[in-house]
DNA sequence: CAGCTTCGTTGATCTAAATCAATGCAGGCA
DNA sequence: TGCCTGCATTGATTTAGATCAACGAAGCTG
């Protein structure tokens, strides 16, 4: 079981919808969980034993080809939801992008608790359907952006979500930030090889839009340009 | 109000969730509406003012760019639940593919009643999770597919969905189906030119896998190989 | 039924991104 | 200190799909 009272992202996983006493039974459902770079946490296909909420790192979830092309669907930074409830089968694979720490629970065990509790089960709908919205407006990325605009919206995205994730209000995003995924993971969430990765990236680095200190750390050095490349304005 | 009682898709649709009495409440906030092909019931960016289920018909999610590039992200079928319920605006605009009906509700008061009854809500998370499902896989296809995959994938998704909307558990999928959507449409969904979709409808109907006795009309003449075109197997 | 108009097909050409192929470069390890 | 080993970058070439440009066929309309 785990200690929900110190919990460092109680307040903004679904968790926070739920009074004291109900999150202290919560917690004795749970456990936490250390995964490290490159482990997998649920494989695709696999039943659906498992869902977790992500205390600290990022993980990738990702869908595959029978001839090994690989597509990242979601990134997942702490406080977010990982799994599927209610029945049937893991759709996509979880694995650690960085060193991770996971609070899981047994599906099942999830399952029964979140149904007695429709304050969790709202927060829940609420995160999903913000999930499908983000889903989908990468489906447009996806489908209709060009390369560089498909990189200029990653770095935005990343730099947002790893702003946010530190859960202060004063860094809405953050312009110096370390890349929690290599460039061929770069490659698989956008729809591209990494060698288009890796040109898009030194074409900004050589317009100054951005800096790239060393292979993992990035630095944006002028986010109103790299804003009308994203958004193509 | 709608008449709830006599609704085709009373079983299907999230109402399923609910009891003759509670049913009737509902039904009491909702109106039927008629749209005609071409018609958009939602823009997108608008604030999220109606959610409806559809009854009949078929309809797209779209999102696009200042310069017009258009991705579809969604296409809704009979039963399905259309709309962002709680909150925000509306991320994508919804129009009628086809002649269509809906029965809609003003966001707030669905709000407000799915709030209340959680086996509504329960429901309307299991679709969403299902629609999360369906967002994901399609991701997988504009990412890494190719040109006759993501044709190959469409027709499939097509055929299954207009059967299973059928509602008869006799006929899974049809061998004989009206496109929803026209050509440019069909790119729209797929991220690709019309000039496209057309050459690789037109290499499907040589290679005699499928037949296309009129514009709209689809005929699967080898589902198995359509089949291993779409999944690369 | 002639003349629009809309939609789909087909062909020629171009280009963004993929593929193929080195080369560079930093960190770990002997 | 020098040699792997794993990424990333860079260059050369190819290609899938986009773009540009007719053309054809079906459905309306006056």
């Amino acid at each position: 079981m785990s200690d929900c009272e110190t919990c460092v992202v109680k307040n903004r996983a679904i968790c926070s919808a739920l009074e004291p006493a109900e999150l202290a039974a919560l917690g004795k459902l749970s456990r936490k969980q250390i995964i490290s770079r490159g482990q997998t946490l649920v494989w695709e296909g696999d039943e659906s034993l498992v869902v977790a909420n992500v205390i600290k790192g990022v993980l990738k979830l990702a869908v595959s080809a029978t001839d090994g092309r690989e597509q990242i669907v979601g990134v997942i930074f702490p406080s977010d939801f990982i799994g599927r409830p209610f029945g049937k089968e893991s759709p996509y694979g979880v694995t650690a992008l960085t060193d991770a720490e996971v609070c899981v629970f047994t599906r099942t065990a999830f399952d029964s608790f979140a149904r007695e509790h429709s304050d969790l089960q709202h927060k829940l709908l609420q995160r999903t359907l913000d999930e499908l919205d983000r889903a989908r407006h990468w489906m447009m990325l996806l489908g209709r952006k060009t390369a560089s605009e498909k990189i200029a919206t990653l770095l935005i995205e990343i730099s947002n979500r790893l702003g946010n994730a530190g859960c202060s209000a004063i860094a809405p995003f953050l312009e110096r930030f370390e890349m929690p995924m290599d460039r061929q993971q770069m490659g698989d969430v956008l729809g591209l090889t990494i060698e288009t990765v890796s040109r898009q990236m030194t074409k900004l680095k050589e317009a100054d839009i951005i800096a790239l200190p060393d292979r993992r750390t990035v630095v944006i050095r002028d986010r109103k340009r790299l804003h009308n490349i994203a958004f193509a304005a």
